[in-house]
DNA sequence: GCGATATGCGATATAGAATAACGTCACCCC
DNA sequence: GGGGTGACGTTATTCTATATCGCATATCGC
């Protein structure tokens, strides 16, 4: 590590990050105002998804007069605009790491996506299989179902604290 | 339709149901006991998932004293029981209509499962699709990842209400 | 019979998640 | 300068879920 007193590479990133953002929502005609990017900042720096309420304590820090309404909106926002997902089984949100971020795998805004939850240390990791994708697909087609959206939520051991806890479970 | 006065064939599926579950509770050693199988049969008796308050409210017309916690500590048990699912996308739940229920694809009583929730009439559908339940743990071990439960929900329009529809959202 | 432990449930209180409804202000376009 | 739109403030309420304490009963070993 060399000194964090002026910008840690985390924090960089998350800058890099909400200017990819905010670039991302000129080009479709979408504004991330101060508040909106302020909540994306909040739910980046987050090392795991962060609740809405815990995001608006956050948020009262800088912006007194927060309330509900306020993080539900610029979270539907960022939601929409494929820069948040939401993790169902936690009522939580996470900064979407995904295609859209990094563009992997060649998917819109509106990607398929899934995550890993780990019970264990709370990481949750967002991947894009696209086999998945199409097997949820067929499955739903199979039926005579037609898909909008679909959410994949897989709970479990990630890799580190099965190496770390060979087996046991130690949930924090 | 012939004559509902005695008993409609769904009440008697219910009623069937309930049995088998009694059933397959006292096999684990596990109890159904008055109180639980009153939730269950209100969850089955629900034509679509069903809020956990809404049973509340249901169950407090023959259990007047029934709070939150005693329609969450019955759901838990039926849950563990696999006699009832949560649809995470609703906050709600519905009865177990797959394999566990039918013995249709020779999987326990922690069966992978996944819903389809028509978003115009709010019917949810649960199938049992081995390629998709693969396609998911391949995918988690790939990244090192130990899979517990997974969760599969996806959105969009049911059969009849695409056959209804042509196409246009009437979402009820 | 009697205590020990476990389970199921009643009852109260509180925390956490989400939305409804209404008002205001800025901006833009004509 | 009137009208529309989008973003946000503000208040209130609803819905979802859990923590905690306490009581009754059942079951077991002795």
């Amino acid at each position: 590590m060399s000194g964090a007193s002026v910008a840690a590479p985390r924090e960089q990133a998350v800058e890099a990050a909400l200017d990819r953002a905010a670039s991302a929502c000129a080009a479709r005609g979408a504004q991330l105002t101060a508040l909106r990017r302020q909540v994306l900042r909040l739910v980046l720096d987050a090392p795991h998804p962060v609740g809405a309420y815990a995001l608006l304590d956050q948020l009262r820090a800088e912006r007194p007069g927060a309330a509900p309404p306020t993080v539900y909106r610029a979270l539907d926002f960022l939601q929409e605009q494929g820069l948040v997902h939401r993790v169902e089984r936690l009522n939580a949100f996470v900064g979407c790491t995904g295609p859209e971020a990094h563009h992997h795998c060649g998917h819109g805004h509106d990607h398929p996506h899934q995550f890993l939850i780990c019970a264990s240390c709370g990481a949750t990791a967002e991947i894009c299989d696209d086999r998945v994708a199409a097997a949820v697909r067929d499955a739903a087609r199979a039926a005579g179902f037609v898909p909008t959206r679909t959410t994949v939520e897989v709970e479990g051991r990630c890799a580190a604290c099965v190496a770390a806890g060979q087996g046991g479970p130690s949930p924090a």
